[in-house]
DNA sequence: GAAAAGATTTACCGATCTGTTCATCTTGGC
DNA sequence: GCCAAGATGAACAGATCGGTAAATCTTTTC
């Protein structure tokens, strides 16, 4: 199998998983929908699990490099890049294929604090919160760490109530809120 | 079957589809561990997913019930409520059942817009943002229903956050946001 | 063009899924 | 003591679960 039929494979998995949930979506119809025989499939996957964890290192990247871009061409500098966000966050809301986040919906149906689904969930979580506390710092606001975790916060519940209320409102919700504190952190 | 027996059951179910979720936990299972026979629970509930918002419909109740009894007693006046509610919420987190927020997990696994449980699960975080909501507006603060919605957003996202990472700090982390805040919509 | 390597189809495995049938057993009311 | 109602275990449907075996078909490589 190409690297590329691979990738295309992932890909359509990880839609699947998305859309349906983990437990929800059987092995025989990620065959079907992706066109690789279930054979091909566990000759490149030990495990209905293995296959799970290479879509989220899938969905890890293009997520992190979507959003962290969108970020920076909705607003360059570091200070507003934070609020800027939740503009992303709105945008992604309004998609149709939209259902939450998947390393949430991961985590909540693998939730054993060492299964590997989780801590694979938990990392992507602690990446974001890396790279805003880094955006924290270089704009100069006080307690950047403090201010990243509870802009993580906002941002998880926003993706929370976005996906079960089917709004995009949390969006604006959160930023009004997020526009606050980085105000206190910066003005102080 | 009695109402004690009856409210038993939905009970000990509650607690296996908690702590293993909704399609991976089995009527078989659910038979075994309540002590209730397949058929009779049948007899009872006509598919898993009547059981399913049976227990749902009792978590609503027991969950609000303490959550907003325990609000009351950390801190009488409504102000502090929507303080103490991040306390409660460290109490929670920090119990060895904990496992995340019952709703967000229905959610997603069933997360068709109309389907019932989603409803349902949908339907408790609306209460949740009324009682916040009433709240607020007893303790006169600005725009009540906008910091109802950002208390909401911060307490999802730290049950998120405390779940995936098996720690109590999100609890901390949203109450200082929180305290900022209602502060500005006390003060100002 | 032959040999080797990889992918496919098809059928299958045993387990489990939701839900049912049925014959037996327990229980409460009179 | 008797009858009716309800609960039970056990077996069973039919489907699907994750995962595999073996034979056939494609593709690559030399």
């Amino acid at each position: 199998m190409s690297q590329n039929k691979r990738t295309e494979l992932i890909r359509k998995a990880l839609d699947l998983f998305y859309q349906n949930g983990f437990h929800a979506t059987g092995m025989d119809l990620v065959a079907e929908r992706t066109g690789v025989s279930k054979t091909s499939i566990y000759k490149h996957f030990r495990t209905k699990e293995e296959l799970i964890l290479a879509t989220l290192r899938l969905r890890d990247e293009n997520f992190r490099n979507w959003l962290f871009r969108r970020m920076q061409e909705l607003a360059p500098p570091p200070e507003d890049q934070l609020l800027a966000l939740f503009d992303a966050l709105g945008e992604w809301f309004s998609q149709s294929t939209f259902r939450g986040c998947m390393f949430i919906k991961a985590s909540a149906e693998y939730q054993d604090r060492d299964h590997p689904i989780n801590v694979q969930a938990m990392e992507h979580k602690r990446l974001l919160l890396e790279h805003f506390a880094n955006l924290a710092e270089q704009a100069d606001l006080d307690e950047p760490r403090a201010l990243a975790a509870q802009i993580l916060i906002l941002k998880e519940g926003a993706i929370v109530l976005a996906a079960m209320s089917h709004s995009g409102a949390p969006a604006q919700d959160a930023k009004r809120a997020a526009e606050r504190l980085v105000a206190l952190a910066s003005g102080s």
